[in-house]
DNA sequence: CAGCTACTGGACTGCCGGTACAGTGAAAAG
DNA sequence: CTTTTCACTGTACCGGCAGTCCAGTAGCTG
C-alpha cells in the first residue's frame, strides 16, 4: 500500500472505532490523531475538515454492509430453494450477524449521523441518504420476487415492507442503546421475521 | 405564574425547539439564552449544567407523549368496545398523530439523547431508559389485553411486540431524517398496523 | 538534482461549556 | 419600614475543540 494510502486508512480504522463507541462528536480530532500516531496537520492533509471524515466513515460502512448483505443472501440460497424460506432464512441470520455485531459496536453510524445532521454538511446527509437507499433497493428486489410466489395476505407496498426492515434495524438500534439492553436488537429482527412469515405464507389448507 | 417557574419553562421551551431541530450538541447554551431572553448566568442559576437540561427535556417530553397516549386510547375506546378493533384504531390515531407533529418537530429527543449518551452523565441515560421503559410497559398493558381475546397466530412475547411499536417509531424518526421522507414514519406505522393485524386476526371462517 | 508527496511543528482564531463572584431590583418576611 | 431571600445581571476567566496558516522537511520519483 502506497505511503498515504495506508496513514488514511489508519485514520478510518481508528476514527471508526471512536465512531461506534461514542458517537461523532464526542469523538475529538486530537484523539484520532493520537490513535493513528500523527499530527492534528497530518490529518488535516486527508481530509479538509470533519465532514469529510464521516463521508468517508459512512461510505465504507455502507460498503461493508453490502458485503455483510451479499453473505447472507447467497447463504440462505444455497440452504433454500423457496423464496419465503429464503427470506426467513436470511432474517435468521441477520438477528444472528447483529447479535454479533452489536456486541462489539454499540453504534450505527447511519443512525448517529442522522442525529446530528444539523451538523454536518449537505454532502454528509447525502452519503447518509445513499447508505439508506442502498438497502431499500435491496430489499424491495427481494420482497418482490417473494411476492410474485407467495402473494402478500394484507395490503402493502413492497418498497414500505423493505423499509421496514430498516426501520426495525435503526430502531431496534435506539432501543438497545436506550435501555442498555443489546438484545433488543436482535429480539426486534426475530419479531420483523416471525410478522414477515404471517405476511406471506399461504393458510394451511 | 412564580417569576423563577415561568422562566424556567421559557428556557425549557426554547431548547425542546431547538434540540428537536438541531440535536443536543448543536444547539447552544448562548443560543437558548438568547431565545429565552436572559443571560448565561440566568441559565446556571436554574440549571447547573447541559445534562440537567437534558433530563428536564427528557421527562417533559415523556409527560406530553404518555398524555398523547391517553388521548388516543380513550378516543379508541370511545369507538369501539373490540379489543383488536382498539388496538387497530389506537394504531391508526398514532400514525395520524406523528404525521402531524412531526411536520414540525423532525427529531424525537429519546432518540438524540441515545446516539450522543458518550456525552451525557448516568442521570441522563436513565432519564431517558425510563421514558422508553414507560411506553414499553404501557404497550405490554395493551398487548396482554388484547391476547386474551385473540390469541396470537404466532409465537411472540407481547413484551417484545411492545417494544416492536417502539422500535418501529424510533427507527421511522432515523429513517425520516436519513432518507428527508418526513411521511416515512407514519407510513411505517400503518405497516406495522397490518402486521398486527395478521398477527391477531382470526382466519375467516 | 529538482520536484512532488506526505507529512511535522507551532502559532493563532473563535466558539463552546463551565466556574467564580460581585452586584442588584423586586418581593416576601419580620 | 427594614431585612432577607429569590432571581437574576455582568464581567472575567479557564480549558477543550475545530479549523486556518504557514514554514520546514524526509523520502521517493523522474
Amino acid at each position: 500500500m502506497a505511503r498515504g494510502v495506508e496513514t488514511r486508512a489508519r485514520i478510518l480504522s481508528v476514527a471508526r472505532e471512536a465512531v461506534l463507541w461514542k458517537g461523532f462528536d464526542a469523538t475529538s480530532i486530537d484523539e484520532i490523531v493520537a490513535g493513528a500516531e500523527l499530527t492534528r496537520s497530518g490529518f488535516f492533509y486527508h481530509f479538509p475538515d470533519k465532514n469529510a471524515l464521516a463521508v468517508a466513515l459512512i461510505d465504507q460502512h455502507a460498503d461493508e454492509e453490502r458485503e455483510m448483505l451479499d453473505g447472507i443472501f447467497a447463504r440462505a440460497a444455497e440452504l433454500s430453494d423457496d423464496p419465503l424460506q429464503r427470506v426467513l432464512i436470511a432474517m435468521k441470520l441477520l438477528a444472528e450477524t447483529v447479535e454479533n455485531v452489536e456486541r462489539d459496536y454499540p453504534g450505527c453510524i447511519v443512525a448517529t449521523a442522522a442525529f446530528q445532521d444539523r451538523l454536518f454538511s449537505s454532502d454528509v446527509r447525502e452519503a447518509n441518504r445513499r447508505a439508506v437507499a442502498a438497502w431499500r433497493d435491496r430489499f424491495i428486489a427481494v420482497f418482490e420476487e417473494l411476492a410474485e410466489s407467495y402473494p402478500p395476505r394484507t395490503s402493502v407496498e413492497m418498497a414500505d415492507l423493505a423499509d421496514t426492515v430498516n426501520t426495525v434495524l435503526e430502531g431496534g438500534i435506539v432501543m438497545a442503546k436506550a435501555l442498555g439492553e443489546r438484545r433488543v436488537l436482535a429480539t426486534q429482527v426475530l419479531v420483523l421475521r416471525n410478522l414477515l412469515r404471517l405476511a406471506f405464507e399461504p393458510p394451511r389448507a
